[in-house]
RNA sequence: UGGGGCGUCGCCAAGCGGUAAGGCACUGGAUUUUGAUUCCAGCAUUCCCAGGUUCGAUCCCUGGCGCCCCAGCCA
């Protein structure tokens, strides 16, 4: 069953194949690198995809490592919440995570050397003196008053830095580069500063953490990473990241970049998906609105759909915008594949056989293309709901509509085919009732002489049983809600509609995260949060295409 | 206007001097007890534009145009 998108070359294979032909590399380890600030969301699944992928096809290895050198961001939460993301979407990092704190004091060792080399020095102006120290992009930056300190000084100065004596702001250790650089990563940038901050893992051991551009490459050092995948925002920083490297005299990683990810109808960054959480415009990281991985995870979507998607937008270097539409597809195209399908009436209409009058017990495939996968009893009364929109006073002609109106016949899903005597109205006109007889004699097969091309799917009303449904949309009804002057304006306020749904009685019996469709509606997940043994509540995951919606 | 990138079908995306892969979407048509699925067929004489090199250019050169990123003691 690979009905996964089959690969296609791209530039990052086109380097590595080069790289291992040409000698310079003798296998491929890559990394995920995320820092513990949020929960991963489907961009990052882009990045996952592509750094366990590679190490997949190219046998080698890809590290889980969590870049923790900003202690005030992070927390042990995130650390569990993107192991679980990561494990569920399918990827294996052999062995445990890895941290940037792991390599603390290397890191400190190594800016130690490169201040005795006389490339680093502690600078005492401030944060708001290096700003308009540095320059513009059109005009070069000033070298500040304390470039030149001696190399006793600045390491004293260090030292005095690591141990506490200065408060958050008042020292920072930078590289001596070059301050008129038209690369303005290139104009001494910091490497480290003054945190006193509570970290999650060293705890209260350190004053002073690295920046992410004196981190990065050396951690990819360190773990002998030969291909290290990021982001093209981080091309600018490649001239620093191998000037580390090549300052420090150590193992060189290839930095490489690609192009983030841009879905329709969400936001990507952390900053907002956070403020979603915390402003509780959603109901958490894992509601099923959000982009995230968890998110999607509770909406019901395969992780095959996700690593599916991942294949299908491909990786380039341009920017690029991909339609919502591409991952629901992507998630239909698994759950038409493994959901069991059922029978689920969300706005009912009433409907009475006249000439039926016991209950049969009928037997309904669980997936009619798939008959391995068994089957289920259905119950059949006289007495049935239908959906509403089923059913027209004044249907088009029948070349155009096959469901029911008046006269008109019709095939109840797995049972008889059936046939519109009489409907019945209300005070105001509404259709509350329908009178049909049955044709005893289509259970199974086709009548003769005629063809009924309408089928409609029904519960029966003495065996319904009710559950809570809740119908997902969009949470943005904007294309790119960032074009909005806030996004938050551009939040769907009908994104999450709580309603009521009939369901066969097999249906009870789900249990957490299965995913079933509901024949001609959509498939459906039992949330993971809200579920209890027998009382089902049902997510939409996904609607079912339906090109006859097209055509009204 | 400094630097770094990108520009191939509606959306992605291969190709890297030899005469435009593939996927998704779309359009026909077949099958179907889900207007679902599946199936079969069609879908860029042209690669942002203009010059040049070449027997030959989407691929090389030159000049335009358009878009993205960079001035955190964030990552």
């Amino acid at each position: 069953m690979s009905n996964e998108t089959p690969v296609i070359s791209n530039f990052i294979r086109t380097i590595i194949n080069e790289d291992l032909k040409s000698g310079k590399r003798e296998q491929v380890t890559t990394r995920f690198p995320p820092e513990p600030n949020g929960y991963l969301h489907i961009g990052h699944a882009k990045s996952i995809c592509l750094n366990f992928g590679l190490a997949t096809e190219y046998e080698g290895r890809c590290n889980l490592r969590f870049d923790d050198t900003n202690p005030v961001k992070e927390e042990d939460e995130y650390v569990v919440a993107i192991q679980d993301d990561v494990a569920w979407l399918g990827f294996d990092w052999g062995g445990e995570a890895l941290f940037a704190s792991d390599y603390f004091d290397q890191l400190y060792a190594w800016a130690i050397k490169l201040i005795k080399k006389g490339k680093a020095y502690v600078d005492s102006q401030s944060a708001d003196e290096m700003r308009s120290n540095r320059g513009t992009l059109t005009e070069s930056g000033t070298n500040s008053p304390y470039r030149d300190r001696t190399v006793e000084e600045n390491l004293e100065l260090f030292e005095k830095m690591k141990n506490g004596d200065f408060p958050d702001g008042a020292q920072i250790l930078r590289a001596k580069i070059d301050m008129a650089s038209p690369n303005m990563n290139l104009r001494d940038p910091a490497m480290y500063r003054i945190i006193h901050a509570h970290h999650h893992r060293t705890g209260d051991k350190w004053c002073v953490y690295p920046m992410y551009d004196f981190a990065h490459g050396q951690e990819d050092s360190i773990e002998g990473v030969t291909h290290s995948i990021c982001t093209l925002e981080f091309e600018d920083h490649r001239p620093l990241y191998d000037w580390f490297l090549k300052e420090l005299e150590i193992f060189a990683p290839q930095q490489i970049e690609f192009a983030r990810l841009n879905l329709s109808y969400t936001v990507m960054s952390k900053r907002k998906l956070l403020q979603l959480v915390n402003e509780e415009y959603v109901e958490g990281w894992d509601d099923p609105r959000m982009p995230t991985i968890s998110g999607m995870r509770r909406r019901g979507y395969p992780a095959a759909a996700i690593r599916q998607f991942c294949d299908r937008i491909g990786v380039g270097r341009g920017a690029n915008w991909i339609d919502l539409s591409v991952l629901e597809d992507c998630v239909r195209e698994q759950l038409n594949e493994t959901a069991f399908r059922r029978q689920a009436v969300l706005n009912p209409l009433k409907v009475t056989i006249t000439n039926f009058d016991k209950v049969e017990m009928l037997n309904a495939p669980n997936h009619p293309q798939q008959p391995d996968l068994g089957s289920r009893e259905l119950p059949m009364s006289n007495e049935l709901w239908i959906d509403r929109d089923d059913f027209m006073e004044n249907p088009p002609s029948p070349k155009k509509y096959f469901r029911l109106g008046p006269e008109r016949e019709v095939r109840l899903r797995n049972s008889y085919i059936i046939k519109c005597d009489e409907y019945i109205t209300d005070e105001k006109g509404e259709v509350v009732e329908l009178k049909c007889s049955a044709d005893l004699d289509t259970l199974g097969k086709n009548p003769e002489g005629r063809k009924v091309k309408g089928i409609i799917h029904w519960v029966s009303a003495q065996h319904a049983q009710k559950v809570p449904v809740r119908i997902y949309d969009r949470l943005f009804n904007q294309e790119n809600p960032d074009k909005a002057s806030n996004y938050l304006e551009a939040l769907n306020p009908e994104s999450l509609q709580l309603t009521e749904a009939v369901v066969e009685p097999s249906l009870l019996k789900a249990s957490q995260g299965e995913t079933f469709q509901f024949e001609r509606v959509g498939y459906f997940t039992v949330d993971s949060k809200d579920s209890k043994e027998g009382t089902p509540v049902f997510n939409r995951t996904v609607t079912l295409r339906d090109t006859w919606a097209k055509m009204k």
